[in-house]
DNA sequence: GATGAATGAGCGTTCATTCAT
DNA sequence: TATGAATGAACGCTCATTCAT
């Protein structure tokens, strides 16, 4: 046995299991993302694999299994830029809501572009907004953090739990918005949705650009 | 012949007719919100109903048609509320927007009450979010007129369209929040929702009642 | 009351009743001939008459009742005249084989007309061949007598059973081909028919025309 | 391994794979000829089976596949008959007439017999004439035929159109009249259909037998 | 484990027929 | 009688899931 082997022991058997789940999670990815969580159908995940009807059920038991492995996924990766943000804003919240937005519209942005990436290039296409499951896992993060941010306020608040779904509300749909747009300007979603969420319409720039 | 029939010539068909297709609507707008579009049937509309499979359809072609009966329902109660608002407010967008979430949450609850009251009591419930027809249909009139009055704001606007989304969607999420508190407090969402909207976070009224 | 109602006593009801019934008859006689048998349903019928679904059961019981009464129709007007044509050819059996086929042919050529008359002119149009209710009768009837007279001939036969089959199959073909020319030409296909049918292709006249 | 697992390495799935194709094939011929295929439904033929409702659809898409599939059976096995009947009867018509009619007659009582074969005895017993996709197949094949003869042949012809008409409502008529007699007398019938197109009744031998 | 055919509940829809009015 | 809405069995078909191989 190799170093390797012994570190990391993945015989052929493991090696195809964790190539399988790979599969189903890429394939489930774009169906996802093409179709929708409900239209989508467990049939058109293991379609767009080489794998058989009957395999997809020894790695997720449903449809909403893998949808679930995929938002955690997208939140794994997610999660540690989030806390290093925190970490960084010192408890300053205009700080910490500007850096959080910026990291989250970057995040959609990428996902997005691989997305496009590897897809045939005129296919019809559906994007029912946000409905990826990384998304949604990120999106939960973001709101996670701001409903944390905002209780942990000094000072009275008018009333957190208003407060975190207002800018969270406001960061899904302009990081939508964002999405349609080319080439796609995360800096000034982050930009815009800043400025919204601190001073309101009243405190935008007057003049776009 | 007595005067009533003359004013409202009701046989017992008519009746029944109006009795069905009102109970297919309730039946509808329950299993809508309970289960939201995608994943409702016209079978689970027909099964809460006493009527047989084929009722239905002397009735509307299709889930599609009956969705749409409901969401005009909705659109056509409150456009005109709407349209005074917009009459009254003199181009005074503060105002606008005020008025209108004020009658946007408004709206929201009493449909909420309803729908609430004609229910037993601790059935499973999903409630998924703003599902209702009706409330999609309304939501959808308060987009439209947001985005009319933000086009015809007087001054250069930092950038309209993300401005007409972030702010529908404070006023759906915070619409939402509403609706899961008792007692259901209209005027206090309404309040935050403008503020919120107007001024952001930094605008908000420093303490809460 | 007047010599007329006595004798035929039409009183408002009863003429009525008439009326209902021949609307029926000729919406069924459309819609055989233009979808076939299987495919026309009870609701094509009553859809082409001014008379609500139920009235058509309190004058037949079903599809096939005024399928059989439509035949019979065709049934009744024609068997007069093949009657008239066996006595006529006083058991000259080419005779009766001519004439009965010319009968037919132009008893076809006139439905058919009458049909194509009262029809909106570019409809899309299947005509099922043979497939109208008095057609199926009337050749039936052909079949009966030529049967009869085939059994009925001095001298051994062949093959009665056989002979008559061939025949009637020559009739009804040469019939439907007939139709789909223009002009309609009953006389040149009782010609064509009649030789075929006894003498065979050998004794077919070497040219046409 | 044994040599007959090399030469058909059929495992038990293979098996009843084949086995469950032969099953629908079976229920679909059976279904069609007692039902017609109008009235037949593909319920009808699973129910014939032991198969559950879905399982059809692995093996045909629709009614008309699976009649198709019947039908291309019957004809792939009849037209190289055909095709040799051609070659061998150098253009002599009566010749070719003779012997196909012979083949069609021959191919018309060996699936009958087939068929009965394969049937509980007293059912009940529509039988509509000749709608089994085969024959119906192979019937297409010799009236194809028919006519290619008939618009070859040298001289001068009646009418081309309707003497192919002719024939093959014989060919057509006797052949089912055939079948409904016992023994089968695939013999007669074809001595009996030439005769008949070649000479027509007064060319019939006099005598039965 | 991987396979992929088998399963059968469920879907949207149609339609002959009934029956209260 | 005429009406036409109500009925419910049946249709073609899909799909998540199972299970023998």
């Amino acid at each position: 046995m190799s170093q390797v082997a012994f570190l990391q022991p993945v015989g052929k058997r493991e090696q195809t299991k964790v190539q399988n789940r790979q599969a189903i999670l890429d394939a489930a990815r774009e169906v996802f993302s093409e179709l929708g969580y409900e239209t989508a159908t467990v049939r058109d995940i293991i379609r767009r694999t080489e794998l058989a009807a009957g395999t997809f059920y020894n790695y997720y038991r449903s449809k909403e299994e893998v949808f679930a492995a995929l938002a955690d996924d997208g939140a794994r990766r997610f999660a540690p830029i989030l806390k290093s943000i925190r970490a960084q804003s010192h408890a300053d919240f205009e700080v910490f809501v500007r850096r959080a937005l910026e990291a989250y519209f970057a995040f959609l942005a990428d996902e997005h572009e691989n997305w496009e990436a590897s897809r045939p290039p005129d296919e019809p296409h559906l994007h029912v907004r946000g409905e990826t499951p990384e998304m949604t896992a990120v999106f939960n993060e973001v709101r996670d953090a701001m409903q944390e941010a905002i209780a942990g306020r000094k000072g009275p608040v008018s009333d957190p739990d208003y407060m975190a779904a207002a800018c969270i509300a406001v960061a899904r749909e302009v990081g939508d918005k964002m999405l349609e747009r080319r080439p796609i300007d995360t800096r000034g979603a982050a930009e815009f949705a800043t400025a919204m969420i601190l001073n309101g319409l009243k405190g935008l720039p007057k003049a776009q650009g």
